[in-house]
DNA sequence: TATTGTTATACTCTATAACTATA
DNA sequence: TATAGTTATAGAGTATAACAATA
């Protein structure tokens, strides 16, 4: 299995206590090699906890992906179908689909634009609107709970590195 | 859209440009709330270039799964199916299956435990090996480039956010 | 009886290709 | 001809429930 001989991690992609870490490294500022090693092994980790939660409130359950369409419409009314797969990240039929589905539980209002009758006008019902509201509270708190394990310099960590890591992943430069 | 009056953060989950975020808050510490809207924000953006980037290799790619899968079978060889569920993180149904994709492949070896005959034995062939480390160096180069762009504060907050954010969502914890 | 896996079934996610309607 | 969406098709990811084999 030849890694990379550069890199001081040598099992990335291992969420378990087994997998060494940076921290012992002296607090040295690591590579852009070593920060995507620990991405592709920590990512995955949190995207699955995020997934669970969201998935776990019986009945009126939620996937990232839904989501993250309803939260985009909230501040986003009247965004195109395009509009919302730019921004999510999926291809046209994909969501195209995937808003059948919110249409059809009552979630998302679609209709045809007026000026230009090829579009779709899409916004949040009321009751996905409330929807949303209720699955991002209790998602931020059963994620807090789990956060409250962080020491306050941990926290501050993640307030300077994930809103880096933010600008560095947002779609439009992805791509 | 009733949203936490007590959060600076008002819409998270939406990765454009739009959504504020906490850096112009005076580098205050935040909360375990704050965090967590951070992360539901932020993480699966990430997570959309990683499984971008492990797809995007035609012929012989890797969803996310299948590399962790392969990555944990890489330092334990021998491990059950209960194992290597556990560690991804999925239930044994569906480890069960994604397993057969992966031996169809050619990529692990299944075979009886001899002291218990209900065990499964799991292992990498060289194929497999081959494959994860090729995955493993192509995708981190790519996120890598991405990550090119961050300061080097970025890159030391991240060594830090990162292994913090791997202790709290270990399966063990979250479950 | 308890444990380990597999099969059956049923969603959602996601992509590509082909098509329709509008501009 | 170009753009916005939808439909068709297909495969992976994921869960629950029911089952089989072994201990």
């Amino acid at each position: 299995m030849q890694r990379l001989d550069k890199s001081t991690i040598s099992h990335p992609v291992c969420s378990a206590e087994d997998a060494p870490s940076l921290e012992g490294a002296g607090g040295a500022v690591p590579t852009d090699e070593e920060c995507a090693a620990l991405l592709m092994d920590v990512v995955p980790l949190v995207m699955r906890a995020v997934r669970a939660e969201m998935r776990c409130r019986r009945a009126e359950d939620l996937s990232v992906p839904q989501f993250r369409v309803l939260a985009f419409l909230s501040y986003r009314a009247g965004a195109s179908l395009s509009d919302v797969a730019e921004h999510v990240g999926l291809t046209l039929p994909a969501m195209s689909r995937l808003v059948d589905g919110l249409v059809v539980r009552g979630l998302v209002d679609r209709a045809t634009c007026a000026a230009d009758r090829r579009r779709v006008t899409l916004a949040l019902t009321e009751r996905g609107g409330a929807l949303l509201a209720s699955a991002r509270q209790a998602t931020e708190a059963r994620l807090a709970e789990l956060l409250s394990g962080l020491s306050p310099s941990d926290r501050a960590a993640l307030a300077v590195a994930l809103p880096a890591l933010r600008r560095v992943f947002t779609v439009e430069h992805v791509r």
